[in-house]
DNA sequence: TTGATTTTACTTATTAGTAAGTATATTTGC
DNA sequence: GCAAATATACTTACTAATAAGTAAAATCAA
């Protein structure tokens, strides 16, 4: 594939994390890769074409993320620890994350969009509920309540973790998603 | 002080809670109102103005709550509930949350309008944590962890509460802010 | 030379913002 | 008490900048 093509996506992708979706433009991709403003469009048509094939790769990462994960035998303790890992990242990038970005402008994004953002928030979800809920049965982790509150619960505060860091303080961060662990780990 | 200033405001927050700050314009206002675009200009000469006023306006409404649940002598159980319930009816109505929203665009907000959005999350959070550790030491709280990191914990939860539920299903943010009560509540 | 890629040169729409004017109150000087 | 001055609350009619998007020509690479 066509490494403009990766790179346009690489910074829109950049671009929604660290300046909303509506907070940029094709100039600013233009203009960081030194290219024309029509080259964008010619392999992104629209703006919405470039959102949603983002929302996709993002999507598609994450499958990959899980499946290697299970090919390497990761068990359910480790695996969330590496779903961590890449919160902790972006805040150490001043990044948050597409499920908040997406989601403070998601009244203004076409309905394939939305959809998307739907479809892959709801596919972490149920990652985060099953994997919750093996690790509990294997003793892993130690929670009461149901397997899919937890997951809301842990996703939550990672989405809004990175958004009340970026506005307070970088390491406001660990205080949050160490809590999580605090939580979950069987005493 | 002038009712058209007054619903300019408040329709301006409606639009960041739902649309976002760089997801609305001028028009969007006017055009509900049924005046002209240069009217909005008289009362808010530019949209930073705007903002900013509608954070300062939202700073004191806080205060004014918080002073106002003193005056009726809330003990920290009954004003934890009371902060809570501003959320509930935000996840009713289908907005996020002030925080939620201009955290996604604060790079690209002016300097001022960071500086007071970064002093109104610091207010809330001193208070939830000072009201955390009041309420924990009269027993009506029960946790271990120390009460700044109680109280951006919950914060978090209940800001990406917000977003979540909006992508997802409203009733998912039940599920969230319930969890936080099962946490604190004494056994 | 053919197809993929990119630029040139636009268009159309929308944005924030402004200058000048108007009608209606409200205040002030006498 | 009343005319003149002034403030309030807008509208009309713009500007300058930027947005997304397009058609056609030029360039490049196999």
């Amino acid at each position: 594939m066509s490494v403009t093509r990766e790179k346009i996506l690489e910074l829109g992708e950049e671009l929604i994390l660290t300046k909303g979706y509506n907070g940029f433009s094709y100039q600013d991709i233009s203009t960081v890769m030194g290219i024309k403003n029509a080259a964008v469009h010619y392999y992104f048509p629209s703006k919405e074409n470039l959102g949603l094939s983002i929302l996709k790769t993002n999507a598609q990462r994450f499958e990959e993320m899980v499946e290697n994960m299970q090919n390497r035998g990761f068990n359910e303790w480790q695996q969330m620890e590496a779903f961590t890992k890449v919160y902790i990242k972006s805040n150490r990038e001043n990044k948050i994350c597409l499920i908040g970005s997406l989601g403070t402008d998601i009244n203004t994004l076409t309905d394939p969009m939305r959809t998307e953002l739907q479809k892959m928030v709801d596919r972490i979800v149920s990652w985060l509920e099953l994997t919750l809920q093996n690790g509990r049965e294997k003793g892993l982790f130690h929670f009461s309540m149901p397997p899919r509150e937890m997951a809301l619960r842990i996703l939550a505060s990672l989405v809004a973790g990175l958004q009340l860091a970026r506005i307070l303080n970088k390491t406001d961060f660990k205080a949050i998603h160490q809590s999580i662990w605090e939580e979950i780990t069987p005493k």
